[in-house]
DNA sequence: CTGGGTAACATTTTT
DNA sequence: TGTTACCCAG
């Protein structure tokens, strides 16, 4: 196992910005296989470097691996190398991820080869992780085990609150501008004591750094944090704490984070502070492959890592076994204009293949039956729809392509959407629960303390408000005391009165009923469930339906705690439809995915890279920029196409656009550029000349005989869909049509609601 | 309270 | 251009 397979073609040559140390995985250094002794079955089939990652289990580690390279299968036998060499027990053994998939995914693989052993690993998100450990000494930083994990709605609402307590104008200074001031602090592991002159606090007036600790102050009466306080509560700990931390030294010898390059600084220091003991951290990302810059990930990690961590090893992981010859070499060619990086040589065995696709486009709607005419011709040679992706740089792209697969009738899906638990009858719902296992929260009881309507109006919660504060006792125990007062009216406060029994009754029941019996109860007996009986609104069922889909979900939890803790930690997407459809989502969404077609539309100068990228960070927007162009192009297998317009329409105003510089950045030779007459490459039409009204081809090309012709037949023919009728659409599913003019729809659909849709694009169900 | 009218806004997003 | 959030009138 000495060295790379010479047989295997090498073909990418990557100039790179400081790649001093090469890599080093020729010598097994630290790794303590025996030279020459058959391996163990799990270690068979990984290749030298994959091999020495996996077993060199002592010190610090640094696998630098490129997309494709086979990383999570390093990442899942070393933590099965470790158990089976009897290095340490599961539950020594700390392995972090960035999101539940991707714990979720490697827990799956683990337990296939060491079975339910895996369950006493300690593997999870850095915030669940974190949220596990804070829950065990929440007192050391003054919250009771039971605190509440706000979700980012809650926390806006909380600011807002707060400029508006402090004179604060909020649409200068909008609550989530401020808010995510004070969540890039907690990224970057500042106390608002450490803010100091950091540039951000001149937010809101020079106000940002008092706010902040107002913020957290609040935080602390509602026995609540965020998810930047997981972190920052653990650092306190583990600072103030050494017993506690001794303790986690003790059990922790082994620790693994996947997608090190999208760690923040405070997760940087949690570990830091985790591993000084054992020093054994194993750390596995691509510098190349960092996209999360502008949420606090600090490149600068994974970067520096060799220098905090002295003596480190860094192997890196460079035969790529996902992507073609040409298309690895284009991502290749493309990220080896990025100056901080670390450096790698991606190879591959698949040499050659398809080059990738280079197509200039009239408009975005051009773009969008270019795509659609060619996932039809790949659908002919045989491909499956769940191949292939569409990739875009930013969501309203995604509507364009999915007008014309409605008219073509393709079936595709949007990565992203919607999710469950932010639905409002579910998030209504939480609230109860949250109200009943922690009754300092209340945001919660803000929100359904009138949700049914029971006559406690906006001016009987201030009263509530402003007792609470000036007695500093959270809502609840306000309304408690209030009902032995004459503060409110009559009716008032009986209607509070009641409120606070029945929270009392809940709560009673909490250790003795079945949560999920209880949590039907609470639902029936707030009146929460008739308020959407009695709504006559179309959503209404819907709304029901999801209800009773939350109670059953409860069943899959030991209590209610544990639901909610998942709940506010695991943002699920909702559930995907079943069925072989193209994707359709954003690069961001697309990391850490892989499809055999690849379409990365919108290559254009002011949208890719993005304007604001640039605005804010400057050269280092435009390297997190090409990073993503670079993860684009890595995600496909066998066929990957770039395509970009001439004319787009941003907002409504229509703007002429160039070639993104990424494209000229792309290996000319890895290329096959489809050009027609005029557009690119043989013509001034994408220079400059182009003028910024809406063209007159554009125009015609918008009205599409295709839309107009089908909208004609359905529509003032006769066979035309009337009021009443029932629909059919690919995108919101079954509805009732509400009212209809020349072409157009009113749709009230069952789950989506009311809607204005286009006669063509639904059908008679 | 509800609805309508309007003004402002329009990357990327997990926990 | 399409959505959303907020304000005011009924």
């Amino acid at each position: 196992m000495a060295g790379r397979d010479t047989s295997i073609v090498h073909i990418v040559h990557v100039r790179s910005g400081f790649a001093k140390g090469r890599a080093c995985y020729t010598a097994p250094g630290m790794s303590d296989l025996p030279e020459s002794a058959a391996l163990p079955a799990y270690l068979r089939n990984l290749n030298p470097p994959q091999l020495d990652a996996a077993t060199s289990t002592e010190g610090p580690l640094l696998v630098l691996a490129g997309a494709g390279t086979g990383k999570t299968r390093v990442l899942i036998t070393r933590v099965c190398h470790l158990m089976v060499t009897r290095k340490a027990f599961a539950n020594q053994i700390l392995a972090v991820t960035f999101t539940n998939k991707a714990a979720a995914e490697m827990r799956h693989r683990i337990a296939a080869v060491v079975g339910d052993t895996v369950e006493a690993m300690w593997l999870g998100t850095f915030h669940a992780l974190a949220a596990r450990i804070l829950r065990r000494h929440a007192e050391h930083v003054g919250l009771k085990p039971n605190f509440t994990i706000l979700d980012q709605d809650d926390q806006i609402r909380l600011i807002k609150q707060l400029l508006q307590a402090e004179n604060i104008d909020d649409k200068k200074w909008p609550a989530r501008v401020v808010h995510g001031v004070i969540e890039r602090w907690k990224d970057r592991g500042l106390t608002p004591e450490r803010v100091g002159a950091d540039p951000a606090a001149e937010v809101a007036g020079g106000k940002a750094a008092r706010l902040y600790a107002m913020y957290q102050e609040r935080l602390k009466t509602l026995n609540a944090c965020d998810f930047g306080d997981l972190l920052m509560h653990n650092l306190t700990i583990f600072q103030t704490r050494p017993d506690v931390l001794a303790e986690y030294h003790k059990r922790f010898r082994y620790i693994l984070v996947d997608e090190y390059q999208d760690t923040n600084v405070a997760q940087y220091m949690w570990l830091r502070i985790l591993a000084q003991q054992s020093r054994n951290l194993c750390c596995v990302g691509d510098d190349d492959q960092s996209i999360y810059g502008w949420r606090g990930a600090e490149v600068g990690n994974i970067l520096r890592f060799e220098k905090d961590f002295p003596g480190a090893k860094v192997v890196r992981l460079e035969q790529n076994y996902r992507s073609s010859g040409h298309i690895l070499a284009a991502a290749s060619g493309l990220i080896a204009h990025n100056r901080t990086r670390l450096g790698k040589t991606l190879w591959t065995a698949a040499n050659g293949g398809e080059k990738v696709v280079v197509r200039p486009v009239w408009d975005g709607e051009q773009e969008a039956v270019y795509v659609a005419d060619e996932i039809e011709a790949l659908q002919r040679s045989g491909s499956r729809l769940g191949d292939i992706a569409i990739l875009v740089r930013a969501g309203f792209q995604t509507r364009e392509f999915e007008e014309r697969f409605i008219a073509l009738g393709i079936p595709y899906r949007v990565i992203g959407g919607p999710r469950f638990y932010e639905r409002e009858e579910i998030r209504d719902a939480i609230a109860y629960f949250r109200v009943i296992v922690q009754p300092d929260d209340d945001l919660a009881l803000e929100r359904i303390i009138n949700k049914p309507r029971r006559g406690i109006g906006e001016a009987s919660v201030q009263t509530l408000q402003r007792l609470a504060r000036a007695k500093g006792i959270p809502l609840l125990a306000s309304a408690e005391t209030i009902v032995t007062s004459d503060e409110l009216k009559t009716a008032a406060r009986n209607a509070v009165r009641r409120v606070v029994d029945d929270f009392a009754r809940w709560r009673a029941q909490l250790d003795r009923a079945h949560h999920a019996e209880l949590a039907a109860t609470v639902l029936d007996e707030s009146g929460y469930t008739r308020m959407w009986q009695e709504d006559k609104s179309p959503e209404a069922p819907g709304k029901l339906e999801n209800l009773k889909e939350l109670v059953a979900a409860l069943e899959e939890y030991d209590d209610l705690p544990a639901f909610l803790e998942h709940v506010s930690l695991v943002m699920e997407n909702a559930e995907a439809a079943p069925g072989d459809m193209a994707s359709l989502m954003t690069l961001h969404a697309a990391k850490g995915l892989e499809f055999d077609a690849v379409f990365l539309p919108g290559w254009e100068e002011g949208l890719f890279p993005h304007p604001r990228a640039l605005d804010e960070k400057g050269e280092e927007g435009l390297e997190e920029e090409r990073r993503l162009a670079h993860v684009g192009l890595t995600r496909a297998r066998t066929r990957a196409y770039v395509s970009f317009a001439a004319n787009r329409r941003i907002h409504g105003m229509w703007q002429s656009s160039v070639p993104s510089r990424f494209v000229a950045e792309l290996p000319p030779d890895t290329l096959d550029v489809k050009s027609e007459p005029g557009l690119w490459g043989d013509g001034p039409q994408f220079s400059a000349s182009a003028p910024s009204a809406e063209p007159s081809f554009a125009r015609g090309m918008r009205r599409a005989p295709v839309i107009e012709g089908r909208a004609t037949e359905l529509g003032r023919d006769g066979s035309g869909l009337t009021p009443g009728m029932r629909v059919f659409h690919q995108k919101f599913g079954y509805g009732r049509v509400v009212a209809a003019e020349g072409g157009k729809l009113e749709v009230e659909f069952e789950h989506s609601g009311l809607k204005h849709v286009m006669e063509s694009f639904v059908e008679k169900a």
